[in-house]
DNA sequence: TAAGCGTGGAA
DNA sequence: TTTCCAAGCTT
């Protein structure tokens, strides 16, 4: 097939190459849900796939539907999340599925549009249900794309901290104009982005595109941006509200201030942080002093 | 727009 | 040991 956007081989050299070497993930099963599908992504928002799979798998034999899920309280939800990171995704993941059988009859929407309009899914994770569950025509731009676009394309090491115009046309300009076949460029792009043009180390070997790669070609310039924000945890804020719902998740009745007082010895802190994981909804106050999980 | 939001594995 | 960072979203 020729691909008209493609006079270079790009798309088909990728897809080439993630057809021979894609890593067997169960959400890439055709048999996978839309749910399953849109479980993963939410999963997979800044957490390593390893860390994903077993959690996605048990979640998934838990509450096989959207309304499996919006039956129980959103706290089971948060429960299950575990120890995945970024617990409110399990919360939006909760109220998106309830709005899913409230609106859309208990099925994940297909369109771009209807999807963006859930809870905790952005631009982002809208075009990947949309793309890998679906098969739909999307510019799918998540983190590795736009690191394999702006290094083969734009001859930079690392894109910008946010998504710039020029980023989105580039990507939208070699997205292959037949739909099935832009649904695999969107997730053989993602992987080689993903285990080959990776962030740090490269592995440009085994690229199947390095002679096309402008940042090769330039001699891999260093990234000479601002400097990426580095990210410090001890004692921070989220470290504080970590602790501290961790314990309202291992226990199955409500914990009290004084188990909460043993975790984090700033009093301040610990106080503010309780006062915004109740604020997040990932909390609720029983009786006098007491904490569970919603 | 920039900051805030978890966690743990690898270099 | 420290640093980096892993399929972002929300406000």
């Amino acid at each position: 097939m020729t691909i008209r956007t493609d006079p270079a081989g790009l798309t088909s050299r990728v897809i080439a190459w993630y057809d021979e070497h894609q890593r067997d993930l169960p959400w890439r099963d055709p048999a996978a849900s839309p749910w399953a599908v849109m479980v993963s992504e939410f999963m997979l928002q800044q957490t390593p796939v390893a860390r994903v799979l077993p959690v996605w798998a048990q979640w998934l034999d838990r509450w096989p539907t959207p309304a499996a899920l919006a039956a129980e309280p959103a706290g089971e939800a948060v429960r299950a999340w575990g120890r995945l990171g970024y617990p409110r995704r399990a919360l939006r993941l909760h109220a998106a599925a309830t709005e899913i059988e409230r609106v859309h009859d208990g099925e994940v929407p297909s369109t771009y549009d209807e999807l963006l309009t859930l809870p905790g899914v952005g631009d982002y994770t809208a075009a990947a249900i949309s793309a890998f569950a679906f098969g739909r025509r999307q510019v799918v731009l998540d983190t590795n794309v736009r690191r394999v676009l702006g290094r083969v394309r734009g001859g930079e090491e690392f894109p910008a901290a946010s998504v710039t115009r020029a980023e989105r046309e580039r990507a939208a300009a070699v997205l292959p104009d037949d739909e099935p076949t832009a649904a695999t460029w969107s997730v053989a792009v993602m992987e080689l982005g993903a285990v080959v043009c990776t962030a740090s180390s490269p592995r440009c070997a085994d690229c199947p595109v390095t002679d096309l790669c402008a940042w090769r070609a330039a001699g891999y310039p260093a990234y000479d941006g601002p400097p990426r924000r580095g990210q410090t945890y001890d004692g921070t804020d989220r470290q504080c509200r970590g602790r501290i719902l961790a314990l309202a998740r291992d226990a199955h009745e409500p914990v009290h201030r004084s188990r909460i007082e043993a975790v984090w010895p700033s009093a301040e802190q610990r106080d503010r942080c309780l006062a915004s994981l109740v604020h997040d909804g990932l909390l609720v106050r029983v009786g006098t002093g007491a904490y569970a999980l919603p």
